[in-house]
RNA sequence: GCGGGUGUAGCUUAGUGGUAAAGCGCCAGCCUUCCAAGCUGGCCAUGUGGGUUCGAUUCCCAUCACCCGCUCCA
């Protein structure tokens, strides 16, 4: 069994093979970020590629794009983030725990509830003049806070070289955005018909009040987001299909049961425009051996699409207010909205809508995480402990390693061969150096399925051994069979 | 941001107000015909910055980072 049973564990693999590194260490770390190292690039790329695969290539109804990181700044008025992706909160000078102002009761009794809608910092800054009377819920102190402070969710940028006259922007906190701000123009040049997917994976940028767990919270992150359009009323059909879809990604991964599963969220903690919303969570061995978010899959309904509807409303009010959105409100919904820009004709029915979405929201950093922490494996061989990483090939950092068992007798020159045919498919790596048992050992660690291995036998007959990496097994394939043993073995 | 803890080689650890030690790993070589064998040699460390001191890795202060808990989790 795994020996991994906390963080440290994990952070400690994940430096010693090279997977991911502290950021910017040698001047002693900055919080939150991090590295992949040569064999973490490999793997979060295959992560992506996967995913890529699943939810795009074997897909007729799902398409690709790739958007930038800044958008317009109407972009998140429109989506909400600009007046509610901030929270004020206050200090309890007494016990100094934080708490947030909109979380606050006036009695200890009332349950605070948990996941609460935000309101805009302008109206909350309004609305916070009797702090007086509330409950500090952790030491029960009454009218004992600090001044609410704002806090920013968005990182803030500045686009334009001319200090005096550069616009202030924000870098996305989440791919969706870019998008819903597509959706026609995918409409428009792609002959999709309703239900269909857009795709996108990107970087993605938030404040977080605090960060935690190594690479499972971090203020710069990478997400793979899938926008899947549909006629209202098969939405729940939808929701369904892509609960079942992404759960079984995980799984067919090589994720193991027992460590996944759903958590549907409450009515209560769903964000106010989510008619539903699941999480699939993963058990990691760290901390308390708590269950965490993966991936989340909501309803969003036609939350989105109509908000930018309103968005390209409110373009004139933002020129003539000096493009200054503390000024201006978003637009109203046209009374008519149904026919909008941003709806859909359904040629079949006649009909015109905005269609509802459902949005699978996969994080790759914690899915990356997951799949190292999942396969990592410690057992007895013949008194010597193996450390393995049972990964599965298709997210395999390395597909095969191939050695001369021993180096002499031309076995080099013929693994050598070898290597550089099967690189152009695969990634593959080399090495004749030391004892063919320590070659086969380190690359169990890295996690490669296959070892190739040329022998003196090979010089006979042109044949090689392929030794498996979880059984340790042997079969010998001839080496003009070898490339297409390897990719029926790597299902690629 | 609060409380607690940690920081010595790539990793795991030892140790000391006076030359910083070991195992593993890594590199070079020898040997090796299938699972971390052995031999020889080699590389690499006190997070950063100050202070006290003849001398600090050790004591003090600051700072950075990480971990645990609280809090937060769009």
């Amino acid at each position: 069994m795994a020996k991994i049973t906390k963080l440290d564990d994990i952070v400690s693999l994940c430096k010693r093979r090279g997977f991911i590194f502290q950021s910017s260490e040698i001047y002693g770390g900055l919080a939150s970020c991090y590295d992949y190292g040569p064999l973490g690039v490999e793997l979060k790329n295959n992560v992506k590629k996967a995913w890529w695969k699943a939810v795009v290539q074997m897909r007729d109804d799902v398409v690709g794009v790739d958007c930038s990181i800044l958008m317009h700044p109407l972009v998140w008025k429109a989506s909400g983030h600009a007046d509610k992706f901030a929270d004020l909160i206050a200090e309890c000078k007494k016990c100094n725990v934080r708490t947030r102002v909109d979380h606050l009761k006036e009695k200890v009794a009332e349950q605070a509830e948990e996941h609460t809608e935000h309101i805009a910092i302008d109206a909350a800054m309004a609305g916070t003049g009797n702090l007086g009377k509330k409950v500090c819920p952790n030491c029960g102190a009454v009218g004992q806070f600090t001044e609410p402070m704002p806090f920013k969710l968005m990182f803030e940028t500045q686009m334009g070289a001319n200090v005096d006259d550069s616009m202030t922007m924000q870098l996305r906190p989440e791919t969706a955005q870019g998008i819903f701000v597509n959706f026609r123009n995918v409409l428009d040049t792609t002959r999709v018909k309703i239900p269909f997917g857009i795709a996108q994976i990107g970087k993605s940028f938030r404040n977080e009040v605090t960060t935690k767990a190594f690479i499972f919270r971090t203020r710069e992150f990478e997400q793979a987001e899938l926008e899947f359009f549909c006629e209202p009323g098969t939405d729940e059909k939808w929701y369904e299909h892509w609960k079942e879809q992404r759960f079984n990604w995980y799984l067919n991964l090589g994720i193991k049961k027992e460590n996944l599963r759903f958590r549907e969220h409450e009515a209560n903690e769903l964000a106010h425009y989510a008619k539903g919303c699941v999480d699939v969570e993963y058990k990691f061995p760290f901390g308390s051996g708590d269950w965490q978010e993966l991936e989340g899959i909501a309803n969003r309904t036609d939350y989105d699409l109509r908000q930018h509807q309103r968005g390209m409303r409110t373009l004139n009010k933002w020129f003539e207010n000096d493009r200054k959105l503390a000024n201006i409100g978003l637009a109203d919904e046209a009374e008519d909205y149904q026919s909008g820009p941003l709806s859909y004709f359904d040629e079949e029915k006649k009909r015109r809508y905005i269609p509802y979405v459902i949005e699978p929201s996969a994080g790759m950093d914690r899915s990356t995480m997951a799949f190292l922490v999942d396969a990592y494996d410690e057992e007895e061989v013949r008194g010597e402990q193996r450390n393995l990483l049972r990964f599965h090939p298709a997210i395999a950092p390395i597909k095969a390693a191939i050695f001369p068992l021993v180096k002499k007798d031309g076995m080099p020159e013929v693994a050598r061969k070898i290597y550089d045919d099967l690189k152009r498919y695969f990634n593959c790596f080399y090495d004749e150096k030391g004892a063919v048992g320590r070659r086969y050992r380190r690359q169990d660690e890295a996690g490669t399925p296959f070892c190739i291995t040329v022998d003196g036998q090979t010089l006979q007959d042109q044949t090689v051994t392929i030794r498996e990496r979880d059984s340790m097994e042997q079969i010998r394939v001839s080496t003009d069979q070898l490339r297409n043993h390897l990719r029926e073995k790597l299902d690629m």
